[in-house]
DNA sequence: GGCCATGCATAGGATGTGCCTATGGAATTG
DNA sequence: CAATTCCATAGGCACATCCTATGCATGGCC
């Protein structure tokens, strides 16, 4: 079963004549006629009743009609549409992002994408940096976000932005009521961290080893929400990225944000593309999302 | 953009590879690499982006993708359910019947036909005898009821049954009381009748002829309702088919049914098809339904 | 009834297309 | 740096499509 024959057997099923469905496709009689054989063959009946006087449809013709013709449709219209698909970014479009930014960046980013392009299947994973790296570089993800820094020959890596750490303490704490906080206060607080298996946490960790910062670790979360939790319950201080802080909504009982005095410690946001691929139109959508998130966020 | 470079695309988008796609697909990786950049050509742009370690698709691969799945589903479904598509009898039928039997008959007929065979497209016309004929010679009907004679080199006529003509009178004739008539009784009185253009009315007057019955019309209609109608009134008699008879209901005001004394004139009910077409499953059934409908109305 | 026109099927040959094996070139891997 | 992997290209073969020419059946006409 070829196009060519469908598109032969509809022509003769609606002008009721081989030659006459020869002349619209612009081929000569006797090939219509072999191809429609060769269309009965391959669907194991005949499709026509040969009257002598043109061709009738059979109860298969009949059948076969409705679909043929909905093939041949669907042929045209994915010739005629594909420019206006990729505008609307029709197709499977995968996203993933580390556990300490998908929270504050992906629904803003993911929400705007959908209503950009409608008729992207946009799917989200959330995973540790490597493992995205590792799925960006396989294929299996056509965009990530992740911090710096990111080492892979067949990722390439786009900065959209970077994002200072903020502190945050029990309320009643004696910094509570202060505007800002050096990093030196911080020194032999009892803390909660987050666990180094995310990519903030090392992160964290580095900033304070390179500020010789001895840290009293008395509890390590794998979520930053568990983090804030037991800061409020007055276990310790922490420093969380500040689109944790800003999603923490209105002030809340318990626990208190402060800005670091002077420059703060930073990490950068950047988005993970497969090296070698054609720059995708949603994928710079979504690097730009991801950017305004961040800046608004 | 043929079928098999659509099944090659898919499989290469599936699994990332052009190598593994020839094998899936069981042709050799040169070959199914070519088709690939036919399609691309064909579609007027790149598919995928060649990675050097397999392939991924670029937007216009990523938008043409679910384009692709469906065509070829459709195809793969087509070739599977051709099979019960023509038990259930899918695709247009188109049945004619002429004006003296098409309101008696085929409302039941289609009624039946559709619950039978859902995913027919049936359509009706009504028509003159000779246009019926012409409409099923040159393949616009499928099929058409009609009354003999019928001849027409193209078209095949099979006898469903017969049916007897009745006499209607006004309420308060002078025949009204009685429990059948003579067709010499209604020799010189008054008629009602129906227009010759249909064959009904050339069959009524046939018979009158051959009985030697003078008449006197009084009025010639297009529609036996019509001539009912007039007949209430009180215009004069009419000679109607019995199925018009019983379609009326419920013993009316104004007019009165009687039976013919003795062999009553007939005429027969026929089902027109092309000749030379193999028979059809639905046109069969039609057929059937008429005979039922006739028998039963 | 014989003649011509019409329409589908078949035959045979030219062209084109798909597929193959062999090979080249680029990137990746050990 | 060698070996491997993977996609692209080249050349040849086989088959499929298309063409023209022709056969055969049907329908229409004088």
């Amino acid at each position: 079963m070829e196009l060519h024959q469908l598109a032969y057997f509809v022509a003769a099923a609606e002008t009721g004549s081989i030659t006459r469905a020869a002349e619209r496709c612009g081929v000569a009689q006797p090939s219509l006629s072999q191809q429609v054989q060769r269309l009965e063959r391959s669907v194991g009946g005949r499709l026509f009743d040969r009257l002598g006087r043109g061709v009738a449809l059979t109860d298969a013709g009949r059948a076969l009609l409705p679909r043929a013709r909905a093939i041949l449709a669907e042929v045209r219209d994915a010739r005629a549409h594909l420019h206006e698909d990729v505008e609307a970014g029709e197709g499977e479009f995968r996203v993933g992002a580390i556990p300490t930014m998908a929270p504050f960046l992906l629904p803003r980013a993911v929400a705007a994408l959908r209503t950009e392009f409608p008729r992207a299947a946009i799917t989200v994973r959330e995973d540790l940096t490597d493992r995205l790296v590792q799925a960006v570089a396989d294929g299996e993800l056509d965009c990530a976000v992740a911090s710096s820094p990111i080492d892979h020959e067949r990722v390439e890596v786009r900065t959209v932005g970077e994002e200072p750490m903020v502190v945050v303490v029990p309320a009643g704490h004696p910094l509570a009521g202060a505007d800002d906080v050096a990093l030196a206060a911080l020194r032999d607080l009892p803390t909660v961290t987050l666990h180094e298996m995310h990519c903030l946490g090392r992160q964290i960790a580095g900033f304070c080893a390179a500020k010789r910062l001895g840290r009293s670790v008395v509890c390590r979360t794998t979520q930053i929400g568990t983090a804030l939790g037991l800061v409020s319950l007055g276990m310790g201080v922490s420093i969380v990225p500040r689109m944790a802080a800003r999603a923490d909504g209105a002030p809340r009982a318990g626990r208190v944000y402060l800005e670091f005095r002077g420059p703060a410690p930073r990490r950068e946001v950047t988005v993970l593309t497969r090296a070698g691929r054609a720059p995708s139109r949603v994928g710079l959508r979504f690097a730009e999302r991801i950017r305004e998130a961040l800046e608004e966020g």
